[in-house]
DNA sequence: TCAATAGTTCACTAGTTCTGAACCATTGAA
DNA sequence: TTCAATGGTTCAGAACTAGTGAACTATTGA
């Protein structure tokens, strides 16, 4: 099994986050574990418990591969973390300006 | 022929204006009009010349319709402004961070 | 060794985007 | 009034993308 993707900081474009957090699912997962100071599994983040397995975990890998999270494994789960220090650097205010946004 | 569609300002939605700036073009038309004090046709707001009328269209189409933009018929052209009291009242200060983050 | 748990991958369907071709509306000129 | 030019829109088909059930992998505990 090929390990997870993450993009390395200056690889997090600001169309794939926009792109990223444009879909409701996935904003709602960002905000889960953004209110969590510890990770969350996947399905601990999940809004809605009668989601597919399937289109969670494709929610998850663009949220990775957008660089928007950091998933490890640790044991049978994966755990997941905002990136939120790469996003600050990269692209400042803007998580936190549009996690607002969305009352 | 129909008139245009534009949302009301309490029918804007965040995802829908995270998906439609989620376009790097759409991204750089919304930033030139910000940019002109006046408004522009599409033809003037366009990032580059090479780029098919129907495609350009389009984009306008979804911009306005995701509330981005107010566009009025004037004469043969028509004038396209950002729709910033509307978006700053909706969503505090999102436009002026996601712009920021568009260097 | 077996079953349960947590996710991933595959394949299929349904929907979206891009674009050329054809079209419509407005204006200015003959 | 007719014609051509300008500025966009609409339509349709090709190419791409997203959601999901089924099958699979990896880890853990009994």
């Amino acid at each position: 099994m090929a390990p997870l993707f993450h993009p390395s900081r200056d690889d997090i474009t600001l169309a794939g986050v926009l792109s990223a957090l444009a879909d409701p699912l996935r904003l709602r997962i960002v905000k889960s574990l953004m209110e969590q100071k510890d990770c969350m599994s996947c399905t601990a983040a999940a809004p809605c418990p009668d989601i597919p397995k399937s289109t969670l975990s494709n929610h998850f890998r663009i949220l990775r591969e957008a660089g928007l999270i950091q998933t490890t494994k640790k044991g049978v789960e994966h755990r997941n973390a905002v990136r939120e220090a790469d996003l600050n650097a990269r692209f400042p205010k803007l998580l936190k300006t549009i996690l607002a946004s969305a009352e």
